[in-house]
DNA sequence: CTTAAATGATAGTAACACTATTATAGTAAA
DNA sequence: TTTACTATAATAGTGTTACTATCATTTAAG
């Protein structure tokens, strides 16, 4: 169980570690009820206090604003994510199939048959696609990116362009073919849901298996 | 010059059309420099309403809100792409040499050669890679592209399907391949210049001629 | 049983997102 | 030239948000 080390996220991202208390859990399962309900613009720490019954003043012990809430919110759901993605891949050694559970992981609603999972992983999903740009499209990116806040993303960006390269040594931009993967797949849920012509996506297709098929045949014509 | 037509942005984006007077045009001005500056979060209508001279409650009259403000800041950037990518294309019929030409609008800051231009292009280049996505990921969406608000986004997205199937009329999904473009090259924009671990830029390297590299290699993968 | 830590209860402040009212200057029609 | 309408300015006010501070109370650990 040694993945387990991966589910922790950064402590410069509370005040307090909310998976230390009872109050702290409530919180945050309440914020991914909430932000999943109103979205991240129209989302408080009133309102969520209410929600809790507790009150402001004592998320404030945990979290320095809302901001933070989500970047731990994400940083969760990341380094799930990354720990999914290491256990489902550790016995597969045919790259193209790990492209393609990466992709499934990447598109379709994670698993949820982790004794750890406390959340609400449907919501967390749609959180995750709605709301994940906002946490780094910010001025203060420098500063926040130096309290090593975006760690877990970064990570499973490089787990992924390892993969990348298992499949072709060659291409000159693993990276950013991951982040792009990672960026991709929840703008062009978000478009087939929302934005329709944006994509190709057929009328009432499966949102997320058009998803995967798109990427899916995207990295494979960019990898072969 | 039947392409101006394409340069107004939708009226149901404001209330009084800002380019009807020296005060709307102003606010727009001056709306781009200072959310260049301080970052669509920190902006609000009372900085604005000093920066231009006026009271909170002119620019109210202009505009229903900040968010509208910034919908017809990028509503009128892409009008100005789409016209750039009409009128840059219209002599050339090599479909690789279009696609080319319109990475280099997607990632080059746009030329100014128009005698419409009133805006700072370089700032409203900065604006759309880092404020744009926050225009479609809310909550209101459903409501907000009813009122046809993303029309100049899809109609740029609806041009550069056409180059897509031009150079590969077997392409499954060009809608898509065209949206993952123009969003790709906003957020690998910002990531080279601010999460450089999420691509494979190098230390100096010139980012937008990095991202257009990148761009390029990827879509002529995808469309051989 | 004592003490410290966590939480609750309450209050308060500055900024934000508006709305409303009235005054005034400029312009266009009668 | 008056009238009348429009745009803007000036000012005020309201409810909400994003905090910060204080103090009382509960709880859990030594």
């Amino acid at each position: 169980m040694e993945y387990q080390l991966n589910f922790r996220v950064n402590n410069n991202i509370y005040i307090r570690d909310p998976e230390s208390s009872e109050l702290g859990k409530e919180i945050v399962r309440k914020a991914i009820e909430l932000i999943y309900e109103i979205g991240y613009e129209h989302f408080t720490f009133k309102k969520l206090a209410t929600e809790v019954g507790t009150t402001e003043a004592s998320i404030y012990r945990y979290f320095k604003n809302k901001h933070f809430l989500l970047v731990y919110i994400l940083n969760w759901y990341w380094s799930y994510l990354e720990f999914l993605v290491m256990f489902q891949l550790k016995n597969i050694n045919d790259p193209q199939l790990k492209i393609r559970k990466v992709i499934e992981l990447l598109t379709r609603e994670l698993p949820t048959d982790s004794g750890r999972i406390k959340y609400n992983i449907s919501f967390l999903n749609q959180i995750v696609i709605t709301e994940s740009s906002k946490v780094y499209l910010v001025k203060e990116i420098k500063e926040i990116n130096q309290a090593e806040v975006f760690k877990q993303f970064k990570d499973l960006c490089n787990t992924i362009s390892t993969i990348v390269l298992e499949l072709n040594p060659q291409y000159p931009y693993p990276h950013s073919l991951s982040s792009t993967l990672i960026e991709t797949s929840h703008n062009q849920q978000f478009f087939s849901s929302n934005l329709k012509r944006l994509t190709d996506v057929k009328t009432n297709e499966d949102v997320s298996g058009y998803v995967a098929a798109y990427l899916e045949d995207l990295v494979f014509r960019v990898l072969k």
